[in-house]
DNA sequence: CTGAAAGCGCTTACAG
DNA sequence: CTGAAAGCGCTTACAG
């Protein structure tokens, strides 16, 4: 059987369709209750489903966002991608998730994608160099909230994110604090201006301990393979540090794992710290001490933010900056 | 300004929508050369990006295909999400997901939306009794591919699942081959198939060797906080328990920092066995022994069974079981 | 080798 | 209070 369309219901209660339009979108202040109430019945009972792709092209609006991020299967975008997807949902919009693995001509071309089914607007989580793509984006009209991770000169854009600078201060202030002096910082290996700000916010308050020193430094992916590659490089350098900061905690996760392997206890010989509080920080045991972005906070300001701007109302402000919270737990 | 339209093309070009359309989609046996490269070039100047919400309409495809899962913050569903997403956009698919938490509303609800999208397909992963919306997406013949979760009465549909029962009885001979004899069991609490299906692994295989007791059977859900409130119990229940076997994973991360948070140390005063085999198993330390489920294999098996469905194509297999595979790593 | 025309299922001024 | 008609941007027989 067919699937059941306006028409159908119209013929079947003797008016036209555009009565049947109005009704059933509630545009119905002029219809009489007793055409409306039928209707109403006649679709219930054929179970009418409307047909959201011609109501698209016709208000040329498709009631979908989009996410662009780079890998779905990491904690932090897709606790991310579900608290935007939970505000979503309450706005009665939906959502399109794209996973780009920073790769820039995949960010391209899914854009082209959501371009082509008339998106309402986008998320934008973005691999690196994204600049190019966001022309692509404001060639056509399609309005865009930058979460987490700024892109050179558009920083004045709508966006969302963290005060990563001040965090990192915060976490090395701590760690001095506690009596750390020998403090390995890894950051992040990928372009991205993220990486820049916590490493600022780690030289900035070393130096103003006056213990800084290039050395300590390392790099590593935003990844639990990056916090393995750059530990095993850390302790084949250095045996006597007090503590490990990692640019995230995904990292600091496969930090951990590869100190505890070689038989350091922690926090007993050594500190780790990390950066974001996904929800598996809390799980390793010892639990991890971390930096914490709101995550979920985050992600539904930008989701509200944006169809704000899809709605063509204009949002309290352009950018919000979320301070972040040092989470004392078990690891320093 | 305005979109560019296959309208502004083939004025451009001087020929009429019916010829761009055809060269833009290669079905331009029929057409010159001269005219097919003359519209190529002008849509590529100006950059020509086609509105399949238009095309949709018209073909009746959407070209997107559906995931309903509980929640993609779950490692599990996430991994499962990016392999489907691989292999549809490889061919050329894209995808929507939805997250139900288990809600069969909100399963109702995402399935109306993707129906009116007129998706041309679905991955589902049940959140239970999900019966009523499969025959909603029966009776808008909307091809669907069950994957992970069995449905009672759904058997016989198009579906990819793990041999469970057989993982379990895996992981139990093992643990008894290693001398261990007091093996508690953490099952599934929600009311899913693949819960009981683990369930009687272990069962059946304690059977066996005479050592089943239902004393040793404990519930929880299939997340973290599951296994740390079922081990919670356990620990306080029994005090010379050889090992624990978790119906997951999360739930064995849950346990395990339960138990070394107790002083436990594993496995030399008890081990732990999981199910599943997510990315986080390997992260911790010690590595979680557990029972794989190929979920990447699975995803992509899913997705390319669904859109040769969606092809009219017959797949070689209805229902496709994977062997799981003992993971042997530092817990037992 | 190419075009005119109808149709996909809606929405939306406009008219009465 | 309701309907006729045009339009959204495509695709697809059909005709020539």
């Amino acid at each position: 059987m067919n699937k059941v369309t306006m028409k159908d219901i119209a013929e079947m209660a003797g008016v036209s369709k555009a009565t049947v339009s109005m009704v059933l979108n509630k545009k119905d202040a002029s219809i009489s209750d007793i055409t409306r109430n039928n209707i109403l019945k006649i679709a219930k009972e054929m179970f009418y489903i409307p047909n959201s792709i011609a109501r698209s092209l016709s208000t040329k609006k498709s009631g979908t966002i989009g996410i662009i991020l780079p890998d779905i299967t990491n904690p932090f975008f897709s606790e991310m991608a579900r608290a935007v997807e939970d505000e979503a949902e309450s706005l009665e919009y939906n959502l399109m998730i794209c996973n780009t693995d920073n790769d820039i001509h995949k960010e391209e071309k899914y854009i082209q994608l959501l371009i082509s089914k008339l998106i309402d607007g986008i998320i934008f989580m973005s691999g690196g160099k994204s600049n190019e793509n966001i022309t692509l984006l404001k060639k056509n009209n399609v309005p865009f909230v930058l979460v987490d991770r700024y892109i050179d000169g558009y920083k004045d854009y709508y966006g969302v994110f963290s005060l990563n600078n001040q965090g990192v201060r915060n976490g090395v202030r701590y760690l001095y604090e506690k009596g750390k002096r020998k403090i390995a910082f890894v950051k992040g290996s990928e372009n991205l201006e993220i990486s820049t700000q916590r490493l600022e916010g780690y030289t900035d308050e070393m130096k103003n301990y006056g213990l800084y020193d290039e050395k300590y430094i390392f790099e590593g992916d935003f990844n639990v393979e990056g916090g393995i590659l750059a530990t095993q490089k850390i302790i084949s350098t250095f045996n006597n540090l007090d503590a490990i900061f990692y640019s995230n905690d995904m990292m600091a996760l496969g930090g951990m794992k590869v100190l505890l392997r070689n038989g350091y206890k922690i926090p007993r010989d050594i500190s780790v710290v990390g950066f974001d509080n996904i929800q598996m920080s809390s799980v390793t045991e010892p639990e991890l001490t971390t930096i914490s972005q709101p995550i979920y906070i985050m992600g539904k300001k930008a989701c509200s933010i944006l169809i704000d701007v899809i709605n063509g109302e204009i949002p309290d402000d352009k950018q919000i900056y979320y301070e972040t919270n040092l989470i004392i737990r078990g690891t320093v």
